[in-house]
Formats: structure tokens, sequence, C-alpha cells
RNA sequence: GGCGCGGUGGCGGAAUUGGUAGACGCGUAGGUCUCAAAAACCUAUGAAGGCAACUUCGUGAGGGUUCGAUUCCCUCCCGCGCCACCA
């Protein structure tokens, strides 16, 4: 008697068990094999306490499928995973509760792994890597040094972003709305001597190394906005009675005869030297200026949203003389001009800027039109409405009165050029990365200090600059390290009384932008890792990363490659020649998941329920790839109706077919084999291209076709291949349900071929047969007008006569009563795909 | 404000070198089985009209191109994401 009752939960361990003893997947990074290599890479992931995902589900299970199916056909695969362990949240965890970061986040790893294999996500584990380890971040700080040595890491001083809860320095990039991205507290600005990485030295081909890749074009957007080049020019104007010239930076020097003042960043170093009395001015403008600078300062940017775009200033006393038409401009100060953009100075036009408008009429400064736009308003700007930024025409312009702006761009530039006042410059919004982080659980920044203070590499041969153990865990505001009796003596041993150690560590950004090199030769102790391993794998061919790692991750790896091709260990421009983004799996209320909302999908209960297979499945099978998709509680049953479905056709399929290889296929098995072979063609069709759900979708129509085709309980008489074909199909998809049914199918058949793989998971992908998805007869929708009204059923060689077609078409019944009150004047017909009848009512 | 993405049944979504709109799944209704329920299975299911055959309408709104538009063009509306006083 056949098994009919699919029991995922019980036989899904026992598939996992022994594909774990085999090492089915393991040691692929050293192979020898000369077939086509794919490396599959996964953005690796922060280990947290709260264990898998179902997000993390989604992206693992489409790379996993992707893996399997390349894997059936012959080729290479390489498919490796680590853990981005290193961060915040262990070391925020061990402040609470004592327990160090390194117990809280191999813990963490280890339900990570097993939540994973539990999964079938077929990884190579013996390349798995931990940044936290120190054979990995001994390289990372090797990378630091090779940085340093070349100059591209240094120490400056400069106004940083820090975060008074989290008690560290924060990137830019890690500020959301002015307060810190982990914890949600105000950012407050403060002056720090921190570790940068020049970053900004590769803004060019960062930029030109996009047209290389096949990403999403709305990463490519991001990370261009991020760059933010801008051609423009800079223009120095003259200080009146004094030795001073203040340099504005603009893309609009068309506009130059409309300006009207110049405003001045606080930071900007004339209102430095007025505020510090280095240039002269009556004492109670040094003192405004002064307390204006100090205002600004403390202004957080909660703050400066409050006070929405009001503006505010101080003037200087000061005028800067505009060279195209003599006229003196008043000299500002305002916290609206930014201290990092351009030179810190804006010469305002205020009739054709929105906040320069704001400013002039804040201040009753003059208003000068100089375009006139589509409207053809040639008044005097007195509304913000009026304010013209878009194309336009220029006037009160002298030498550019009549042209389009964009060419009195280029005019004016020209001239400015010509006159020695302008200088066209590129300017970009990236900024140097900032690495330090007072905090300890990270990879401790490889920097001894000498009795003077001066900087020192730490010594190859004292990588890796271990992070000491002897801490307390406590939020003081300096780095734990600082009070590391082994860290301070440590280094005074090997380098010398008064030598001090850097305290700080490497922001986590640093540790993930070269972990999918270290795969590729995780336990090398001599490099980071083997030319001939860098150059067999990469660059990675597919990339699935999530969307929220769109600019920094992306950025920080794509410099980290470049830096380390120059350096002569890569022979590639590009990591990621091929990207794609999976969306966000919402909670059933169509909200993004969050503890405090309750809904919660864990992916471990419903594996429970339903088995591994259904979750994959399921997940797969709930829209695209990249779209943002809501739980279904329902709908996942649906999937799991579908595989229960499978298992027992097939296995009653098996039970009735064993012993009738030999006999000829009844005209029904031979169209549910057609259906059969269709159906891998989609499916072989939709896998590469990610379309995991319609390939899904078919196989439910081809089980649906296969069921109603069938006899109960006795299938419809199909035979051990195309059983066969079905199995290999669904294998990338439900691993553990295919890897069963192929067992079931082998032990049924008394002669087993003996070339046939142990694993269905090493069987050849099937190919479809070309004879099979063809057919002879074929229907041809029939429309009047464009409209549908029946459909000519006509055999395929009939397809291409076009006069065959549409006379036979005439003769249906339903088109016949159309054409009695309605005259044809004329028919398109393409062929095979749609005939369309024009006609005219009588 | 800038950049990007999207809008199709009750729900998730299919279908675009322009060619049968709503595949597949969920949900719902009715049924089979059962003492009953659950599970499973069967049938129906875009809306309106009609006993029915069928007809009309229908892919955010309005125009346009076309024999034919979810798909292409124009003008809007709405939602989402990211960045945001970037000169």
């Amino acid at each position: 008697m056949t098994k009919t009752l699919y029991n995922p939960q019980q036989l899904e361990p026992v598939w996992q068990k022994r594909w774990e003893e085999a090492e089915l997947f393991q040691h692929t990074a050293h192979t020898k094999s000369e077939a086509e290599r794919l490396f599959l890479l996964f953005a690796f992931a922060y280990p947290s306490g709260a264990g898998l995902h179902v997000g993390h589900v989604e992206s693992k299970t489409a790379l996993d499928i992707l893996a399997r199916y390349h894997r059936m056909h012959g080729k290479q695969v390489f498919f490796p995973v680590g853990w981005d362990a290193f961060g915040l949240p262990a070391e925020n965890y061990a402040i609470k509760t004592g327990i160090p970061p390194v117990t809280t986040t191999q813990n963490a790893i280890d339900t990570f792994s097993r939540q994973i294999k539990r999964l079938g996500i077929s990884y190579d584990w013996a390349s798995e890597v931990a940044t936290c380890h120190p054979e990995y971040y001994k390289w990372t700080q090797w990378i630091f040094v090779q940085l340093y040595n070349k100059g591209l890491a240094y120490r400056g001083k400069g106004k940083v972003n820090w975060c008074p809860q989290d008690q560290t320095v924060l990137a830019n990039e890690q500020v959301v709305n002015g307060a810190c991205e982990r914890c949600g507290t105000q950012v407050v600005q403060k002056d720090l001597e921190q570790w940068y990485f020049k970053i900004t030295e590769y803004q060019d081909e960062l930029i030109s190394g996009l047209d290389q890749v096949d990403w999403p074009e709305a990463t490519k957007q991001h990370q261009l906005n991020w760059i933010g080049k801008k051609e423009g020019i800079e223009i120095t104007y003259q200080v009146a009675d004094s030795e001073e010239t203040i340099i504005c930076f603009t893309s609009r020097p068309e506009t130059n005869f409309g300006a009207t003042f110049i405003a001045l960043a606080p930071e900007h170093e004339f209102v430095q030297k007025l505020a510090s009395g280095q240039i002269e001015a009556p004492e109670e403008v040094r003192q405004d200026i002064a307390d204006y600078i100090t205002a600004a300062k403390a202004k957080s940017e909660l703050d400066r949203q409050m006070e929405g775009r009001k503006k505010s200033g101080v003037f200087t006393g000061y005028y800067a003389i505009n060279n195209l038409n003599g006229a003196r401009m008043p000299i500002w100060v305002s916290d609206f001009v930014l201290g990092g953009f351009g030179t810190g100075a804006l010469v305002g036009v205020p009739a054709h800027d929105v906040r320069d408008f704001q400013f002039a009429t804040q201040f009753d400064l003059p208003i000068v039109r100089v375009v006139v736009g589509a409207d053809g308003d040639t008044a005097e700007v007195t509304e913000e409405s009026q304010v013209q930024e878009d194309e336009g025409t220029m006037i009160n312009s002298e030498f550019l009165d009549g042209l389009d702006i964009h060419s009195a761009t280029a005019k004016m530039m020209d001239h400015l050029e010509e006159k020695g006042w302008g200088k066209r410059v590129v300017s970009y919004k990236l900024r140097d990365w900032l690495i330090s982080r007072q905090r300890y659980w990270g990879a401790p920044i490889p920097v001894v200090y000498d009795p003077d203070g001066n900087p020192h590499p730490v010594k190859d041969e004292h990588l890796p600059w271990l992070l000491p153990t002897d801490v307390e865990f406590k939020p003081t505001g300096e780095s734990p390290l600082v009070h590391s009796k082994e860290f301070i003596e440590r280094t005074e041993r090997l380098y010398g009384k008064g030598w001090r150690p850097e305290f700080d560590t490497m922001d986590t950004f640093v540790d993930s932008s070269w972990y999918f090199l270290r795969y590729t030769d995780a336990r090398n102790t001599e490099r980071f890792a083997d030319p001939e391993q860098l150059a067999k794998w990469l660059p990675v061919d597919l990339y699935m990363i999530g969307p929220e790692h769109i600019v920094l991750h992306l950025l920080y790896s794509r410099f980290f490659t470049k830096f380390l091709r120059d350096e002569g260990y890569l022979e590639f421009d590009e990591p990621f020649m091929k990207m794609r983004h999976q969306g966000m799996i919402l909670g059933p209320d169509g909200k993004k998941m969050s503890k405090s909302k309750g809904n919660v999908i864990n992916p471990d209960e419903v594996i429970e329920k339903f088995g591994a297979d259904t979750l994959r499945m399921y997940e797969m099978f709930m829209g695209p790839l990249e779209a943002d998709k809501p739980w279904s509680v329902t709908s996942v049953a649906g999937v799991y109706r579908f595989l229960q479905r499978v298992y027992k056709l097939v296995m009653i399929e098996i039970d009735a077919t064993a012993d009738q290889e030999s006999t000829e296929l009844t005209p029904t098995a031979l169209d549910v084999r057609r259906k059969l072979h269709r159906t891998l063609q989609k499916v072989t069709d939709d896998i590469p291209k990610l379309k995991f759900n319609t390939a899904i979708a078919t196989c439910m129509e081809l089980i649906n076709e296969w069921e109603k085709a069938s006899q109960p309980n006795q299938g419809v008489g199909l035979q051990r291949v195309d059983l066969s074909v079905l199995i290999r199909m669904l294998a990338p998809f439900a691993p553990f349900l295919a890897e069963e049914l192929y067992h079931q199918l082998n032990l049924s058949n008394p002669k087993p071929e003996t070339s046939q793989p142990e694993t269905v998971h090493l069987a050849e992908w099937p190919v479809w047969d070309a004879a099979l998805v063809t057919t002879d007869r074929i229907k041809i929708p029939v429309q009047i007008n464009g409209k549908v009204r029946d459909q000519l059923e006509i055999s395929a060689e009939q397809q291409g006569d076009t006069e065959t077609v549409v006379a036979a078409a005439q003769e249906l019944p339903k088109i016949a009563a159309w054409l009695e009150t309605e005259t044809l004047i004329k028919h398109i017909y393409v062929p095979g795909k749609i005939l369309n009848l024009v006609t005219k009512p009588r």
C-alpha cells in the first residue's frame, strides 16, 4: 500500500541530517573543476538575538533556488555564508546584562545556523566567516594599514555627529532626521579628532563604474545622488575696503546680474575671522556674529526642522563687489548656508531661488529679475510663487539678454574664466568616510601612538591586533578599551614605554566592505585571500541584498575593491556585476513587521506547522521578489495543500506505473506529459529571471490538470521518466519533498540505472522535449472591432494561411451572426495570434 | 522641494517588441463526506442586466495614437520609499 500522507515534519529533518553528513554542498571554493563557475552572494546578516526573520528566508531561498538550479545544470556554484557579527546591539545588551558580546554573538550565530539548515539552504559552510573572529579582522586591520600607507586613512579634526545615548560618533549616513539611526536619540555636533578613509579619492570612478554593472536603475540613481556630482563655477568676489575675497560656488552663474547679496555659513573662514577680531568690525557687530555662531552650533537638527524654512542671519557690515556690474552686495552670515557644501558661501539671487527669495524678503534685500519663464511674467518678483527657477530667457543681463538659460550659463562661465573672475569646478556631496567608533564590539583600529602623540600603524607581525577582553561594559563616553590594562601593557611591551594604543574601533561597515573577498579563501592565514582564488570566483555574479543597503555598504565595498585593485591584489573594477533586491515581507496588516505592532511572523512556527518546503515555496509564491508583500496566514495553507497534492499524486503514480514501463501512454496520459513539458519549459525559463512566483503558478496548473485527468487512486498512468522530470523540476523549490519522492521513485524501480546519483540535488536538470511542447491544433481568438467574439480552432499548419483563416472565421456561427448586421471592411491577422475583423454597421 | 517606485476583482498577484485582462493562490458561497465539526474534495466566483443564449461596462482620472491600449504619448490625481535649506 502506497504511503499517501505528506508528513514534512517527519521527512524534512531526516534529509537535512543526511545532506549535512554527506557534506553535499561543502568545500566548493577550492574546487578543481573547470565547469562554468557562479558566485552567488547573499548579503550577510547581523546575527541578532531575535533569530531568523521571514525576510531573511525570502532572499536566502531565492538564491538557494538559483544555486540548486545551476548546480543541476552542471555549474560550479559557490554559495557561501557568513556573519556581520560586530556591532552595537550585542554591546548594548552587554551593558544591560554583563554578558560579553562574544558570548551572545556566538549564541546568535548558532541559532541562525540551526534555523538556516532547517530551511534547507544549500550554503557552503566550509567557507563560513564571521567579522568578529580574529582570523577575519586581522585582515580588516591589514587593509586599514594598506590604506594608511597610501595616505587614504588619515586622522582629521572635524565636526562630528555624536549620539549622547550610544556615546559614539556616527557617520552622516547613520543620522536619520537628526537622530541616531539605532536608538533615535537627538544627535549633537562635537569637535573631535577621528580617523577617516579617503573615499573621495575614488569619487569619479564610483560614478563611471556604474556603467559596467547590471543593477536596478533606482539603485544606481541613489548612488549617484549620494555622490552628488555637480558642475559649476567658483566665482571670486573682492570684499570692498578689505584685502579679503570670498569664493562662491554656483551652478547658475548666468543669473549673476541678479545677485543681490552674499551669504556665508557660520563655519566660513571670513565669519570666524570676524568673530575672533582678525577682521575689523565694530564691537557690537563682532559680538552679534559670535553669538550667532554659538547659537547655530547649539541648534540640533530637530531645532532646525522645527523652525522650518524661516531664515535667520546677521549682516557683517561688509560688501562684496560683483565684477559684472560693480554692484555692492551685502555680506551676511546665515545658517541656511551649509558649511560642508561648495565653499560654504553662496551668492544670493532672490528672483531665481526660493531660499534666496525667502532670505531677501526676510531682510529687505533687493530682488532683481534676470530670467523670464514660460509664463511670460516680466514683472518684479514680489511673491514667492513668482520665483523663476525653471527654463527661461535672459533679461536685464547685458550680453546675455535673449539667450536661453543654458547657453547663457556656458557664455557666462566662459566670460568669468576669461576675465579671471571665476573657475569652473566640480562639486561633490560625498564626504570622506569617518570610521572611528568609541565602542568596544568592533575591530580595534590598528594604530599606536608614540610618546609625542604621532600615530604609527601596528606592525604586520602584531596583527591581528586583538580586541582585549579585560573591559567593563559601561556607557562612559569613551571607548571601554581605554580601561583595558592588557591593551595598554601590550602596546608598551611591543612598542616601548610611553606608547599608547588607539582606543577606538572601526565602523562595522569596514568589516562588511570586503567579506565577499574573504569567502573565496576563508582559512588563509598568509593573505586576505589567495590571488588565484580571487581570480577564480570574482567578481560576484549575483548579489542579493535588501534595499536598505543600497547606498553605504555598496559604496564602501566598491571603494575597497578599487583600492585593492590599485594595490595589485584584484584585477577587476567592480565587485558585484549583477545585483537584485528582495522586497520586504510585511505583516498580515500590510505594515512593516515589528514587535511593538505584534505583527511578526516567526519562521520557526511556520515550519512547525507546515514544514520548511511550504515556508520556502510560499515566500517565493507571494509575488515578485523585489516587491514588498504582506504575509497572508491563509495563503500559506494553499501552498501546503499544493505540496500535499504533489506528494499524494506522485506516490499513487509510482505505485500504479512501476511495472508498466513498456506500455504505450494513453491519450490522456500523453496530454499530461505534454503539459509537463510545457511546464518544464516555463519553469526553466523563469528561474534564471528570478520569476519564482510564476514558475510555481505554472507547476500548480500542471498538478491541477494532472489530477483532473487521473483515475481516483490510480493516477493517469505516467512513466518513471515523467515522474522524474516533475521531481527534478520541483527540487530547487521544495528540496525536501523532492528528495523524498526521488528516493521513493528509485526504490520502486527494480533495475535502477547505475548512473543515477544518490540525491536529486546532484541530478541533471531535465530538458523539455520540443516535440511535446508544440500542439497540432491551435485556437485563434476572433475579434470584431477589437472585441473577442469567438475562437477559431485550426490545425497548426493552417495558421499561416490568411485566406483560409479569415474564411473559416466567417463560418463561425457567432461571427456569422455578427456579420449579418455589419459589413466587413478589412481584416488584420497576426498569424497564430489573433484575427481582427473590422466592420461597419449596415 | 528633489530623486525613484507604484496604482489591475473582496485580498496577494498574472498578462507588456500593443493582440483573448484577471493565470495561480487566498477568501467567499453552495455541495459531497460526517451524528456533528475539522480536514479533504467538487462547483461557482470582476461588475451590471437577462430565465437563458448573451449584452454592456471594466486595469487611478481625463484626453490622444491605433484595426486593437493594463502596455505607447500628453495632462492630472493618489499612495509608498529614500534624500532633503546641496546654491
